[in-house]
DNA sequence: TTTACTTTAGTGTATATGCACTTAATAGGA
DNA sequence: TCCTATTAAGTGCATATACACTAAAGTAAA
C-alpha cells in the first residue's frame, strides 16, 4: 500500500481558520483587557446596542443566536455572564416562553467605554491586511454562506 | 451629545472569523462524527502524522504549540484526551523538562479512517468558495501575520 | 376541551481556549 | 560547587462552544 500524503491535511479549512481565530481573539482580549469585558462580551453587547434603537430592546434570545451566528445555548451561557455584571437585563415578554434581551444603562456604558479599545485592535487589523480588509471581511461572509447549518 | 454609530461594530475582525470559524468547525465536526474524532482533534493527530516522517515522532509540546499556533497549555489539555484514548503517546527525552509526541498505530488508524469524512467537508468548503479557496487560505494567514502575538 | 404537536428557553456534560501561577529540570556564572 | 536564571511543562480557574436532553408555554386538531 501506498504512504498517505499527509501534508494536504494542512489546507484543512477548519484548522486554518480556527488557527486565525485564536490568533485575532488573543488580539483583541489582549486590547480589551482595560475595559473589563472580553472580545466575545463585546460582540454580544454591540449587537444589543446596535439593535437597541429598532427594536427597544425585544429581542429574543432565538433572534439574537441567529444574528449572531450562535448556537442559541452557548448564548444562553454568555447572557448569564453578563447579567451576572449586570449588563444586560431579561424580560419575559407577552408569549410567556420568550424572553426579551436588553442592555442596562450599565452595560451601556461598559460598551461605550471599551469601543476605544477595539478600535485599537480593529485598527491592527486593517492595518496589516491593507486594501484587502474589506475583502477579508467578504470572503469570511463567503465562507459561511458556502455551507449554513440549519438547525 | 452625540449618538454613538455601534453599526461599524459590525464589521469587528474578531467578531467576523470568530462567527466563520463557529460554523466551519460545525460543518467539519459534523462530517468528522462516524469517526469518532473532532476537528481539533483530527488536527493535532493530522500534524503529529505530517511530521511523523521528519522527526521520528521527537516533536516536544513547545515545538508542536508553535507548529498549531495554539497556546501551549491548550495544546496540553487536548494531548491529555487523545492519551486517554490511546491516540498519542507522551515520552520523556534526554532533556528532562521535553517531552516528546508522537502518534500511536492506533492513532494513526484513527486519523486514517477519518480523512474521507474530511474530505467531504473540505470539499463543501471548496465547492463553496471556488476559486477563491487558495484566496481564503492566503488571507487568514495574511491576517495572522498582520498582528502575532508574541510569548 | 383535551390531547398531541411545536416552539422557546434552560441544563448536563464535554471539549476548546488561554491567563496566571506552579513545578521541575537545565544552564550559566560567581 | 552552589546559587540564580531560564526554560519546559502542568494546574487552577474562568470563559466559549455545542450537542443531547428537559421543561414550560403556546398552537392546533380531534
Amino acid at each position: 500500500m501506498v504512504d498517505t500524503d499527509f501534508r494536504r491535511l494542512q489546507n484543512c479549512a477548519c484548522f486554518n481558520v480556527r488557527k486565525t481565530s485564536r490568533m485575532i481573539t488573543q488580539l483583541f482580549d489582549h486590547a480589551l483587557k482595560p475595559s473589563g469585558i472580553k472580545a466575545t462580551q463585546f460582540t454580544l453587547l454591540a449587537v444589543l446596542a446596535n439593535e437597541r434603537e429598532m427594536t427597544q430592546g425585544t429581542m429574543t434570545i432565538k433572534e439574537l443566536s441567529n444574528s449572531l451566528g450562535m448556537e442559541r445555548t452557548t448564548l444562553t451561557r454568555g447572557l448569564v455572564r453578563l447579567e451576572r455584571e449586570g449588563l444586560i437585563k431579561k424580560h419575559q415578554g407577552d408569549d410567556g416562553r420568550q424572553r426579551f434581551v436588553a442592555l442596562t444603562p450599565t452595560g451601556l456604558k461598559r460598551l461605550t467605554d471599551a469601543i476605544p479599545f477595539w478600535e485599537e485592535a480593529q485598527a491592527t487589523m486593517e492595518k496589516g491586511l491593507g486594501d484587502n480588509f474589506s475583502g477579508f471581511l467578504a470572503t469570511l461572509e463567503t465562507a459561511v454562506k458556502s455551507q449554513q447549518i440549519r438547525h
